[in-house]
DNA sequence: GGGCGGAACATTGTATACATTATTGCCACC
DNA sequence: GGTGGCAATAATGTATACAATGTTCCGCCC
């Protein structure tokens, strides 16, 4: 267990799992024994029952009948409805801020935040600060979640937002050259901007159909990113592997 | 223990525990601790860790920084936007069995149910089946759910549909009298038909703005119940005596 | 040969002792 | 009187022994 730092042995045990998950070392329907784990991380099960629970929380892990759990199945096409799903719950956000207004405080920050994105830009692709830009549209996408006001909503969005690959801030980079993500994140902050524009002017439809279609850019970065080979069970593995790639 | 039956006491406890928070009778915002509940309930604490792990998947607990649990809190305005949030994901789910078409055994598994469900109409309230249309109700739209084919949205869909009062049949009959609620279920009922025939021709926008709306019978349910008071702390406490009145 | 039963095994369920960590409140000190 | 730290307390974190429950596989019987 020295392999992730900090904190307690649940903790390290959810993210170490959490993390074979993700790279695919534990492949979608391998079913997670107590024992087998305890011995393999050298520790006792109580942790890592714990851990479990929090990965059946996250949507990772599945309970079994009769006990026990099993790695959920992650396909591309299954990543694809994942953000779909984001899309539609931040469209959601949007129409209700816009229908019900927003706090003057949240929505001051979000443009706050929509000018240091703008920062981000340079004159092409060469002068783009591309890690700047990820950093700050998470922060983006989590005021704007913050901006309907739910609780329910926001909860339920975040979770979506934790499934593989899901994640706003996920295919930020994942263009395989320079000049192609500049293009995407040039047609992406537009759409920040009128999806900001439309929460003011009351537009609910107009915020929910940028949300949207805004998180369909990821859908088409993860398509581009499988451009080349076919989808199938070691989906998740091919995409960190990616990922790694830069 | 004694008060719920059946599997082991993990399956017991998260069941009481469920109850006392839809009763109301653990408030939002209190504080669950392991040895206070082992004691009360004279177990030990490992079936309450597991238990409260259970139902932070559900969502009704939400885990705190430094660890243990807190009650989370359900007012008015949370389940109303809870059953938004069912009408948009049921939404989202229609539109893609639409635009991905449909299973035909799915299909025909959905009519089915609507003849039935069309069954439990009598001539006038008096003759209406209101046991056997909540039943069916809920069948109906578990298949509706299914219908998408694609398990991320099934999966959030089902998590949604758990939150206090929220799933499709819990405000089947909330009305204050027979002929209101009877009323109530014959716009149900067209929207369940018109809904089917939107999928079956493929129309997207139409079958999720049916979803939508459908929802918000639930929602309309909810505040005629509440017509008389204001929403408050107890909110959970005062719907649960409600709809033990029938 | 097929199905039933039972024993061996694997796995989770539960209790409990002990370790560690967060919180609280008091007291000394500034 | 306010603030810092320290001790007491209460909570969760962890390990482990034992119980209960499935599961599997082998052998027996039909």
């Amino acid at each position: 267990m020295a392999r992730t730092r900090g904190g307690n042995h649940t903790k390290r045990t959810t993210d170490e799992l959490r993390k074979r998950i993700v790279n695919g070392e534990l492949p979608g329907g391998t079913r997670l024994t107590e024992l087998g784990l305890a011995e393999d991380l050298a520790i006792s099960r109580t942790p890592i029952r714990e851990a479990m629970s929090r990965l059946a929380e996250e949507g990772l892990l599945e309970r079994v009948r009769g006990g026990g759990f099993v790695v959920r199945t992650f396909t591309l096409e299954d990543m694809i409805d994942a953000i779909e799903l984001r899309g539609v719950l931040e469209g959601t956000a949007a129409r209700i801020a816009a229908e019900r207004g927003v706090d003057p405080a949240n929505l001051a920050e979000i443009k706050r935040l929509l000018d240091c994105l703008e920062g981000c830009f340079g004159g092409d692709a060469g002068a783009m600060n591309f890690d700047a830009y990820s950093e700050l549209n998470a922060r983006f996408h989590d005021q704007l979640a913050e901006s309907c006001a739910s609780p329910v909503i926001q909860h339920e969005l975040r979770r979506v937002a934790l499934l593989p690959f899901a994640s706003p801030s996920a295919f930020v980079m994942a263009r395989p050259d320079d000049a192609a993500s500049y293009r995407s994140l040039v047609v992406a902050q537009t759409q920040h901007h009128a999806l900001v524009a439309a929460i003011e002017r009351r537009e609910g439809a107009r915020a929910e159909a940028i949300a949207r279609e805004h998180a369909r850019i990821a859908r088409s970065n993860l398509e581009a990113a499988f451009a080349t080979g076919q989808p199938g069970p070691d989906t998740l593995s091919r995409l960190a592997r990616y990922a790694e790639q830069g």
